[in-house]
DNA sequence: CTGAAAGCGCTAACAA
DNA sequence: TTGTTAGCGCTTTCAG
């Protein structure tokens, strides 16, 4: 019985390998201060021993002190569509390059947004990233108050004071409509998620803009109840099962719009893209495999997660600045599901 | 500038609740501590201050005293395959339900599982999840060690102390070696992935049994560099491309399995399920959509998320138990790409 | 460059 | 039930 404390519950701590290596605590805290003197003796001497005895410090006292806990919030939904699988790789990525940690809350499951940033706060994280369908005021004030970094990935709500990176998802619309209307197509209908999601709406509208604009007009529009698959198939249906069908449609994910081709071929034996034009959203992996060959307007994901990192660690540092709006462009990918000219 | 600290960086504490409302700060500590005893006059005033205040206790400040964090950490590789979004959804709202918070840890672009697991236990979470291919005795060890409760999620390393939840994924391969010997095919190649990978070990090694018990032969094995699409692709088309093309194919994973689909019809001109047969593991949400419309092993993630928790959650309330196994069953789920009699 | 001492914000005995 | 007191493990002035 020569270990320390009893249990297993309490680790080795900065007093243990002080004392056995002769020297303050202070001198070891300096060792594990990246900027702190402290002469390579010393250094030498405490890391050893912190080797032998396994310590590490503890981020929760280190913090306590620091007032920073390299802690970042994710606030994320929609845990059904993959795009998010990708988001969230990249985040994570970006987060650890940068020795921060990502602390994640799911809202997916109609979890209330408030109560989950409440609880996400007591940990008073470095800074937030919300990716979530709705966005509060209240939130954003809640971390204005507190001096907490915020941005708002891939998502534009009015009335929030925070800092905002998003494609420019209006001219993402005008891309799509642009691209169909040089190919040919002229009566298009729009599929939307729910009629509340900013991406959905801003979409929509910058189809129709770009429409308006050719002296055309939107022949329908139908709004999913939710952004999956199921739910784009059934609004696809409905809209192919009632009068006045469109030559084309343009969907507010690739998701949807891999349920619209999935529709429209295997139900309504139409022909794409000879009878029948689809354009995604996004560019998921998915919408490349060869059953789709999707034709899709692309976020560029990369560059706008680490916009989203970069704003958050400059006002980490510099708080106090007023919030920044990054709106990046998208680009199109053709593939198979417009004709090609 | 009647508010207190300037800058924004310093946050109300249990200090300024208690003066404003006239009491002792454990008394403020009490009523946000769930089992603690306070009058509720007590109660209601140190609320009312709390909430005009904008109080919240801090974490990390409770932690040091606690020792518990109520954080458990997420080991998480596979950013590619959209099985990990559904694992990720359900763990989170798991871990959410009991209280608990996520740190998540992504170890999948290369990034060293050891120095991760370091980094994680700075934080001295209550417990951790590792779902990565690789797992090393390490790490377990150092759980242990620090009295962190570890499981490993839907794998089973070998050499490893720790708990394992997982599917049986050695019946998974003996219920798609059996189905397709039933359905009358003869010649059957296993698709793995890359081969250091437990559970596509374990898959292949239950389709080989099976087969043998039948009096079969296993015509060939590939495998796929990664457990992507792209890779999945490459690895079947060797296959098919070699001599002795075999009549079914088994897939260590639905993306790997779409994959052998596309590849079959598209480049082979083979037809699914009359000359050719495949058989996926997983069942992703895409495994069901009308192109694919894929048979596949299932495996009850959703109980072993629940198990995975549950076994944490105990382990963290009573430590110094052994660890344990708990091997769940997988399923058959008959679409389209294996005849039906 | 190094050590002593004073907290960071909170909880947990212990008295009252 | 409530307040007082002593830390949890660490960083950070401040002297030396």
């Amino acid at each position: 019985m020569v270990t320390g404390k009893a249990g297993g519950r309490s680790r080795v701590t900065a007093v243990d390998v002080a004392r056995e290596a002769g020297v303050s605590i202070s001198a070891v805290s300096r060792v594990f201060t990246p900027g702190a003197s402290a002469s390579s003796k010393m250094r030498a001497k405490v890391l050893a021993v912190s080797e032998r005895l396994d310590y590490m410090p503890n981020a929760m006292a280190r913090s306590l002190m620091t007032n920073r806990t390299h802690l970042i919030g994710i606030i994320m939904a929609n845990f059904k569509n993959p795009v998010y699988l990708s988001i969230l790789d990249s985040f994570t990525h970006a987060i650890q390059q940068r020795g921060l940690r990502s602390l994640l809350f799911n809202v997916s499951r109609g979890d209330d947004l408030e109560a989950s940033a409440r609880q996400i706060m007591e940990y008073s994280i470095d800074g937030m990233i919300v990716s979530a369908a709705s966005m509060s005021p209240l939130l954003s004030d809640q971390c204005r108050r507190r001096g907490i970094p915020l941005v708002v990935f891939a998502r534009h709500p009015r009335n929030v004071k925070a800092n905002v990176v998003t494609a420019d998802n209006v001219a993402g619309g005008r891309l799509a409509a642009r691209l169909l209307i040089e190919r040919g197509y002229r009566r298009m209908a729009y599929v939307g998620g729910p009629e509340t999601v900013s991406t959905s709406l801003d979409r929509g509208s910058g189809f129709d803009q770009a429409l308006a604009e050719a002296g055309l007009d939107r022949v329908r529009r139908v709004n999913a109840t939710d952004y999956g698959y199921d739910e784009g198939y059934e609004a696809v249906s409905r809209l192919l099962n009632g009068g006045d069908r469109p030559e084309a449609v343009f969907c507010a994910n690739d998701i949807m719009a891999m349920a619209a081709l999935d529709a429209a071929r295997y139900d309504f034996g139409l022909r794409v893209p000879e009878d029948f034009a689809v354009i995604g959203f996004d560019d998921i992996p998915f919408a490349a495999t060869k059953p789709y060959r999707l034709t899709t307007i692309r976020q560029p994901m990369d560059a706008m997660v680490r916009q989203s990192i970069d704003v958050l660690t400059d006002q980490i540092s510099a708080p106090d600045v007023s919030p920044v709006t990054r709106i990046l462009p998208c680009s199109v990918i053709e593939r198979d599901t417009v004709r090609s000219s």
